[in-house]
DNA sequence: TGCCAGGCCGGGT
DNA sequence: ACCCGGCATGGC
């Protein structure tokens, strides 16, 4: 257990603590941000989402139901909105189809074999099936996003040609499959691409020693 | 102003 | 098997 993953992340843990992420919300909000988010700020998505929840939309049922138009209209503040409304579609027919509309009974199967029917939904890639699988279900599934490539590519640990499963391998082999560490593991990295990137938008990955200098060097084998 | 955000899909080589 | 354009709004 002191891998360069594990050091990672209690340097990052050190600095900025706990994130917080999809506290409270509860899983049905988690599962809607989920596909509202994807390429497009949490800011644009909050909005969205206090739109159905004011509109008391925010059940599998209410939603699946609301028509497509109305639906397009009050995520539009998260981009993308009218194939994104479809993709919401798409992820509400196997809720409320497969599963009755229980997220209980949705997330009382087999992680695998939920995570390749979230994969089965058009919209719904691996970064999107993985946060639900995290952050609603609270099961043991590492998410990783484009800035967890960009930092570990840029130090080395993997190849900048890495795809999503090398890297989710990557950390899945490394660590413990706890969910609290992998809910706040992602959330951290998150975390550190907005606080570089927004300066500094063309880089790879800035080096976490410089970042985050408490510490000193990282070393793979200490 | 231009570029980017917590991706994914479909069509073309 | 890659590579690329499309999708769209709001913030800095």
């Amino acid at each position: 257990m002191s891998g360069i993953l594990q050091q990672v992340y209690e340097r990052l843990w050190k600095a900025y603590g706990p994130q917080h992420w999809w506290p409270g919300d509860g899983p049905f909000e988690v599962i809607v941000g989920a596909v509202l988010t994807q390429n497009t700020s949490w800011k644009n998505v909050e909005r969205a989402i206090r739109n159905l929840r004011d509109a008391g939309l925010m059940t599998p049922r209410r939603l699946a139901r609301t028509p497509l138009p109305e639906l397009e209209e009050l995520i539009r503040p998260a981009g993308y909105y009218r194939i994104k409304a479809r993709r919401l579609r798409n992820l509400l027919e196997l809720i409320v189809k497969r599963y009755g509309g229980s997220l209980e009974q949705m997330f009382s199967t087999p992680m695998d074999v939920l995570r390749e029917e979230l994969l089965a939904v058009q919209g719904v890639g691996p970064e999107t099936a993985d946060s639900i699988l995290l952050y609603a279900g609270n099961l043991p599934t590492f998410v990783v996003d484009a800035y967890t490539h960009r930092v570990l590519a840029r130090h080395g640990w993997i190849g900048f040609d890495a795809d999503y499963y090398q890297i989710k391998e990557y950390f899945e082999d490394q660590l413990e499959p706890d969910v609290q560490l992998f809910n706040e593991y992602h959330a951290l990295l998150v975390r550190v691409g907005h606080l570089h990137c927004r300066r500094q938008p063309k880089c790879n990955g800035c080096p976490l020693e410089e970042m985050l200098p408490e510490g000193g060097p990282l070393t793979p084998e200490s």
